[in-house]
DNA sequence: AATTATATTCTACAGTTGTAGAATTAATAT
DNA sequence: ATATTAATTCTACAACTGTAGAATATAATT
């Protein structure tokens, strides 16, 4: 099962902080930030989704993701790959490069990386 | 407001047919088919929410898309990018290239296409 | 004209999501 | 010890989703 918004936000608030307490999640969030309740709730959920675990500390708990980003993410990123692309990532890549404005810095650090990609293959 | 996930999938058929007949947009999925009141359900939203139109022709009625497959997908992946990688294009497309499995030939493909890219700039 | 196949509208209902108050409990500060 | 602060659990509720039956209307077919 998946994460919903606004627990994939609090998901990357946990990811930044790699084990956080209630008090330190709350922190992450801007302002306004939401009910420690609402919090609460959405901790709960993840953790029934398997996505979240916890350490008790007396009568509180320290929070850590039980996924990578980095996993949760390629498979964000596969779905729309399959979504969108008719399951072809290149014309995902060739319409990413084409639609995100990368500056000509970013475009050049972008190919310099492919390059090594060639190589390495 | 967005599209869920099923009407995701609707849209994406109305999208590849341009314009469609409920009987065209229920040859469109697989099978299992959904019942056709279902896809009725899904159009019904999505045109509330603005994304489809349609041409009535009698009693039966022609749906097309009121936003183009690129602008849709363009929030999307700047949605994600600003989820996960704190706004950074560049940090998105280096996890990209690396995560996919791009085939040596694709990799190829999507230097010239930076290549271009670059040269315009 | 009668039958059949289709599309549309209405209604429904359970599951998910966003959001948070009330009650409770434990930790901390005075 | 008492008051205050913070975290947890329970309960709640409206909006959104996935899915489709029933009823209806229309178009096509025999």
């Amino acid at each position: 099962m998946q994460l919903s918004k606004s627990e994939e936000e609090l998901m990357n608030i946990l990811w930044k902080k790699k084990k956080a307490f209630m008090k330190d999640l709350l922190d992450g969030y801007a302002l306004p930030k939401p009910a420690t309740t609402t919090v609460a709730t959405l901790l709960k959920r993840m953790a029934d989704k398997g996505f979240v675990g916890y350490k008790s500390y007396g009568r509180s708990r320290e929070y850590y993701p039980l996924v990578k980003k980095k996993d949760y993410f390629s498979k964000h990123v596969n779905g729309l790959i399959k979504n969108f692309f008719n399951d072809s990532a290149s014309q995902f890549a060739s319409f990413f490069t084409k639609e995100t404005n990368l500056s000509k810095e970013e475009l050049e650090e972008l190919k310099k990386l492919i390059d090594e990609q060639i190589k390495s293959k």
